[in-house]
RNA sequence: GGCGGCGUAGCCAAGUGGUAAGGCAGAGCUCUGCAAAAGCUCCAUUCAGCGGUUCAAAUCCGCUCGCCGCCUCCA
């Protein structure tokens, strides 16, 4: 079975086909550095890290260029705000964006460049656009005309009459067409610029994709990235651009992933809705983070909320326990036990497990159908470790085929009783019980149960309970746990 | 107003023509002095509603209701 991806250019489910055999071009929209993000961008972010992964695990040789938006009206007003240079807020954010993305386990796109970085490629292409007639200029400014670029709108499926009806009216003149969008802004006074034919002036909001990624990635690429909410008018002129100044196919796919909501509405930083990745992985495990977000089709919505992250975390949490417990029966001197059912059904999951993930990530990346699979896989080894087998090679196979997973997913990638330790650490130091009053009670329960006095030691067992902490008895005594 | 998407169990969520994956929660059982973990069993005659096409529909078509998004910066 081959990889099958849903293209928003063509609405429809299409077969994988990279340009050139073997190697895939690919360009995600990433941030305008003005402020920290929040878990909107996580999910875009870790959505298309999926995707690089997979396309490597599937053994592309894969180009993933992600961009920084370093220079825009926002971090303008920002840094006017502060006071400072518009750089200083530039610098900051892109530090707390590589942090964030660090912290959320992400691979590394091949390139990270910056708008600034490639001015002289976004002056030459505004160049380009007025010599071929798809652009003006006025005033210091430069428009592209998109009376002057047909397919305009094949994107997000609209005419540009449809488009005017809901407009609101510009009120300058600076424009031929209302929909005109601008490729150069000239600079007022006291905004950062640089020199151009056109004056002293920056880039507009979406030529640097148009040249960032024909400069890294040529003028017709792969697969191209980002929000659903950048289809229009984003994406819809970086096609304008490209395809007006080369007269080539921008973009073979496009792929955009759905919104994080808040209560079943689209967070957003205008509608202040919104929770930075921060605050949110100082509550959360960033696996568990990963592991909701992957919970979803990536082109569906996915509601956020305290519920669904801890019902994430119990997932996680039960595969896990039961990698822990692989990782346990390994570590125990080899005893070859009977095969018994749960042996020759475990064998029989994993002979289909990486068929069955390859299949469901094939279909344009279903991660949540995906871990289905590996909730299949995780009972049959748990049947398995209960039975008291130890097959090595069955074991080590589980170890390989997860470790595969791994990979794709960026979660599973710690050692499982470290995780485990992990989120107990966390877990315990929200308890309001001194661990010191912890143990002394288990102490004191101990004794009861030696003296068979069980209504005392179901006392302090319930006392414990309603403070959070759960008591377990083993054959080397009684241990304790958050809950 | 225009365009687009969604509605699957108490909750989360796959499935888009062949007879409803998986997880959480819940119930019972095994284990345990009692618990916990794990295992086993159960938990949607039905996919917002109503019509239609078909041998066959959650899946296709039409209508209705509800929710959301885009049309302005946004992942």
């Amino acid at each position: 079975m081959s990889l099958k991806l849903y293209n928003t250019l063509t609405g429809t489910k299409e077969e994988f086909v990279p340009l050139e055999p073997g190697k895939v071009k690919m360009y995600v929209c990433g941030v305008t550095v003005y402020d920290h993000c929040h878990i909107g961008h996580a999910r875009a972010n870790v959505a298309f890290d999926v995707v690089y992964r997979y396309l490597r695990a599937s053994g592309y040789q894969v180009t993933y260029v992600r961009n920084y938006t370093d220079i825009d009206d926002k971090i303008i007003n920002r840094a006017n705000k502060e006071g400072v240079p518009y750089n200083v807020i530039s610098e900051r954010y892109i530090q707390t964006f590589d942090e964030d993305m660090a912290r959320l386990g992400l691979a590394l796109p091949t390139h990270q460049p910056r708008a600034t970085e490639h001015i002289d490629d976004i002056i030459r292409l505004v160049q380009t656009l007025i010599d071929r007639g798809h652009a003006y200029q006025s005033g210091g400014d430069v428009y592209f005309s998109v009376e002057t670029f047909p397919s305009y709108l094949k994107l997000s499926k609209r005419t540009l009459e449809e488009m005017q009806a809901g407009a609101r009216v510009e009120v300058g003149e600076l424009k031929r067409n209302p929909m005109d969008f601008a490729l150069w802004k000239e600079a007022k006074p006291g905004e950062p610029f640089w020199e151009c034919p056109w004056g002293k002036g920056r880039p507009g909001w979406h030529i640097e994709c148009s040249a960032m990624s024909s400069c890294l990635l040529g003028e017709t690429f792969d697969i191209h990235g980002g929000g659903r909410d950048l289809i229009f008018p984003h994406h819809e002129n970086e096609i304008a651009q490209s395809e007006a100044a080369t007269g080539k196919p921008f973009v073979r796919y496009w792929l955009h992933n759905g919104f994080v909501n808040i209560n079943a509405e689209k967070m957003s930083k205008s509608l202040g809705n919104f929770f930075t990745i921060r605050e949110v992985l100082d509550r959360y495990d960033s696996e568990v983070l990963r592991f909701f977000l992957l919970s979803a089709h990536y082109r569906s919505p996915i509601d956020f909320s305290d519920q669904n992250l801890a019902e994430a975390e119990v997932g996680l949490e039960r595969i896990y326990k039961a990698l822990a417990g692989v990782e346990e029966a390994l570590a125990r001197p080899a005893a070859t036990g009977a095969a018994g059912a749960a042996h020759a059904e475990l064998g029989e999951r994993l002979a289909a497990f990486e068929t069955r993930f390859k299949e469901a990530m094939d279909d344009d990346f279903n991660t949540a159908q995906a871990l289905g699979h590996i909730f299949d896989l995780v009972r049959s080894v748990n049947r398995f470790l209960a039975e008291n087998e130890s097959n090595r090679a069955l074991l080590e196979a589980v170890r390989a085929a997860m470790a595969m997973v791994a990979e794709v997913f960026g979660i599973f990638t710690s050692v499982p009783a470290a995780f485990l330790e992990r989120m107990q650490t966390r877990k315990a130091d929200e308890l309001t019980i001194p661990v010191a009053e912890i143990e002394r009670l288990i102490e004191e329960r101990t004794a009861a149960r030696k003296a068979k006095d069980f209504k005392r030691s179901d006392e302090i067992r319930d006392f414990l309970l309603e403070r959070g902490v759960a008591l377990l008895d083993g054959p080397q005594g009684t241990n304790w746990k958050a809950k």
